[in-house]
DNA sequence: CTTACTAAAAGTCCTATTGACCTTAAGTCG
DNA sequence: CGACTTAAGGTCAATAGGACTTTTAGTAAG
C-alpha cells in the first residue's frame, strides 16, 4: 500500500489549497500573487496557497490562507471551490495535488496584511496572462479557468456585488461587469436589468454626490443569489472594447 | 512534516476518484451504484470509485474507473470533474479526500461489464435519494450535487445528447430533459428551440417509424457545446410533474 | 376502405426581455 | 448663467419563448 514501482499501488499525496483572489482596483481586474522565495520556481509569481493541515477541512484551509494573505474578514467576500488539479508532473518535488479556490473581494484598504513574510501584491489579470514568463506550477491554467468562471458567474449570479464596498452605486456595479468581461455595457439597459431583478440590489435611500454629473442613488447587496433570467455576455453588445479584450 | 499532534503539520492523504454515472433508462434518471463488500459501510450502496495510482492523472483515474465499472468506450460519453470533498471525518479509515466526477452515458446495452467483482447496478436517482439508509461516506451529498450540476448543464450546454444513442429523435432528446429536470416540456416549443439552435443537433435525413404516430426525423449530435441563449428550467412551465419532483 | 387515434411537425398569437436610442434630472465648473 | 457630465427614466423595435392550433403521416380497429 506504499508507493514506487508498483503502478497499481495507491499513492500518498500532499494536498495544497491555492487561491485565485480577484478584486477590481483602478478599473482593472486584479489578482493577488506572491513572489516565490524558494525553489521550485524561485522568484516566479504564483498564486497564494499552502498545504492543508492535519484534520483541516478544505474550505477551512482556503479561508485560512485567504486571511493570512489578505487579512480580510470572512463575511465580506465570496469564496468557492474552483477545481482540483492533480497532474503528476505539476510539482517537481513530488505528488502534490491542489484544490483551487476562487475568491472575490472588494478593493480592500489593506492590500497585503500578510502574516506571511512573502510579498503579496495585486497585479492586473490581463497583464499577468500576457506575460512571457508565466506563473509557477500550473497556475496559469488555474488563473485562466478562474477568470472564465468569474465571467460566467457574473452572468448567472449576483456575485458581482461581492466586488463592491457597500453602499455602492449602479455605476460601481456596472464597472465590475465591464472590467471582468472586458467590454463596455449600456448604462441605461444595465440599470434597468439590475433594478428590475428582485433581490439583486436594494436602495439605501441615500445618494452620493460625485465630482461630475448627477448624484447617484446608493444600494446595498440584495438577498438573491441567482439571476434569472441571466445577464448574458452575448447580449449587451460591446460599445467599445477594453484592454482585457486581448485575452480572448 | 509527518502528521499527528502538531496541528500545523502537513497531512499526507490518500486520494480517491468517485464517479457519479448517470444514464436515462426506462424513462428515469438512473445512477450506477455498487454494493460495498467490505467495511467501512459494508453492504451499503456507494458510488463507484477507487484510489488514484502512482503517477496517474485524475482524469485518467476517473476514466479507468469508469471503464472498469461499465466497460464503456470513452468516446461516447461526457466526463467532467464535479468537485472535491475532503472533510476529515468523511472516511473513518483516515484522511481520504475524493475528487468526484460526473459522467453522462447513453443507456448502454452492457449494464455492468465490471472487471470488478463488486455488483454494480443502475438505480433510479429519485429513489436512492429518498431512501432512509443513505449511501456510504458522503456520497449522498455528492449525488445531490451531481444531480444539480446535471440539471444545470442541460440548461446551458448541449450535453443532453450525451444520454442519447445516435441517431435519435427530438422526442428522445426531450425525454432526457424531462427525466433529468423532473417535469414535462411542451413538445412543440422544445422542437423549435432545439432545431433553431445552430449546432445542437443535425438531421440525418432518415426517419424512424414507431408503433404510434407520425414517423420522427432522426438526428445526430451537432458540433455546438454551449447553448446560447440557454434553455432555462424556469421557462417551459411544467405541464405535469414527474416523480422526481419529490426531490425538490 | 374508412375512421379513430397517436405523435411529429409546423404555424399562430401574445407577452416578456432587451438592445438601441432619446429625454430629462441634478449636480459641478468656468 | 450656460456648458458639461453622469444618473435616471422612457420609447421603440426585434427577438425569444410560452400557450395553443392545425396539418401530416403513420398504426390499428371497424
Amino acid at each position: 500500500m506504499i508507493n514506487r514501482s508498483d503502478s497499481r499501488a495507491r499513492e500518498q499525496v500532499l494536498v495544497t489549497v491555492d487561491l485565485v483572489i480577484f478584486t477590481v482596483r483602478e478599473d482593472r481586474l486584479q489578482v493577488l500573487l506572491i513572489e516565490r522565495g524558494q525553489p521550485p520556481f524561485e522568484g516566479r509569481l504564483a498564486l497564494p496557497g499552502g498545504y492543508i493541515r492535519v484534520g483541516e477541512r478544505l474550505d477551512a484551509a482556503a479561508l485560512r490562507e485567504l486571511q493570512e494573505e489578505t487579512g480580510v474578514d470572512g463575511s465580506q467576500l465570496h469564496l468557492e471551490q474552483l477545481r482540483t488539479y492533480g497532474d503528476p508532473e505539476r510539482d517537481p518535488r513530488g505528488r502534490v495535488i491542489t484544490v483551487a479556490y476562487l475568491a472575490l473581494t472588494p478593493d480592500m484598504p489593506v492590500a497585503r496584511a500578510g502574516t506571511d513574510a512573502r510579498s503579496a501584491d495585486w497585479r492586473p489579470v490581463d497583464q499577468v496572462l500576457q506575460e512571457e514568463a508565466g506563473l509557477a506550477f500550473d497556475h496559469d491554467v488555474i488563473l485562466r479557468e478562474a477568470l472564465e468562471r468569474a465571467r460566467s458567474q457574473l452572468e448567472y449570479t449576483t456575485v458581482a456585488s461581492a466586488f463592491c464596498i457597500e453602499p455602492f452605486t449602479i455605476a460601481d456595479l456596472r464597472c465590475v461587469y465591464e472590467v471582468v468581461w472586458g467590454f463596455k455595457l449600456d448604462p441605461s439597459n444595465f440599470r434597468r436589468k439590475v433594478t428590475r431583478t428582485d433581490g439583486f440590489v436594494e436602495p439605501t435611500g441615500e445618494h452620493r454626490v460625485q465630482e461630475l454629473g448627477r448624484p447617484a442613488a446608493l444600494y446595498r447587496r440584495g438577498t438573491a443569489r441567482l439571476l434569472s433570467p441571466p445577464l448574458l455576455r452575448s447580449s449587451e453588445v460591446a460599445h467599445s472594447q477594453l484592454s482585457t479584450a486581448a485575452l480572448r
